[in-house]
DNA sequence: AAAATAAAGGATATGTTTGTCTTTTATTGA
DNA sequence: TCAATAAAAGACAAACATATCCTTTATTTT
């Protein structure tokens, strides 16, 4: 298990996609972005439904029609990209699945894991898809499959 | 998601309570297990009887028999229980899914991500289980469900 | 208006994880 | 030896994640 869900994976790799597509004015459709991101078609098509639903990708119907990503959403965090995929359980509850588990009474993994976590969450709050996408240009990153 | 699965969650309830009951000598029932960490019976009769079989724990059958630790395995980390239920995925692979994610290929992520999984695995290598009995016994952590 | 395009939505299929139940095997104590 | 105990093992069921396919709706172009 990693620490996102296939779903998730799947999803940042689109969203950072349709990123850079818009960057150059372009629309792209689900089949495109599914085999640029090694992605099964329909699949992916719900996960980006979902995510235009959630106001972070846009979308339009017909011919030169597809999914891009409007300037504001470019200042979402890639954490909202998460929960809008995975919800809010990599950011909450117990590491050993305790739900009394607090600061009053932790776990013995809650002050490390406590650690681990708000690293995660300043991970993906600290980025912006827009931040994301830039790496991409900049080359300094990749996203090859 | 969290960070475990739930076989992960509790296999480590399970570990450290049957070591808290094989420092007073005791060997405990899946029963008994069971009720005390909160965890279906028969689920986690699966999950011990793998931890025996990879040597995490032990087991004797018949009356009086039961779970145990043995003195040698207490040193143990918990990377070790953790590999022996959910694998090593936890501790491998790219955040983002790609294949071809390396250092000299690094997907957005690769690099805060890299950190924090050397933190995860710090956290649950450098701790045995034995250690993480004795923070119970000192009543500085709780396992309360 | 008709045809083509592309997302949206719904139904179904497959696989994995989680959970339950029953039978078998080993061990102990009477 | 026999009955009781407890883990081991196997079959089955439910829930969820992942994946595929088909129909519908909206939009554009001809």
């Amino acid at each position: 298990m990693g620490l996102f869900s296939k779903s998730c994976e799947y999803g940042l790799r689109a969203v950072v996609y349709v990123a850079d597509a818009s960057a150059e004015g372009r629309k792209v459709g689900v089949k495109e972005v599914a085999e640029e991101i090694d992605s099964p078609v329909h699949f992916l098509a719900k996960i980006l439904q979902n995510l235009s639903k959630q106001g972070i990708l846009s979308s339009s119907k017909g011919p030169g029609g597809g999914f891009y990503i409007e300037k504001s959403a470019l200042d979402l965090s890639l954490a909202k990209v998460v929960e809008a995929i995975d919800g809010r359980s990599l950011f909450e509850g117990c590491a050993m699945g305790l739900k009394k588990c607090s600061a009053k009474k932790p776990c013995p993994l809650h002050n490390d894991f406590g650690l681990i976590r708000s690293k995660i969450t300043k991970m993906l709050e600290s980025q912006t898809i827009g931040d994301f996408r830039d790496n991409l240009l900049k080359v300094d990153y990749f996203l090859d499959t």
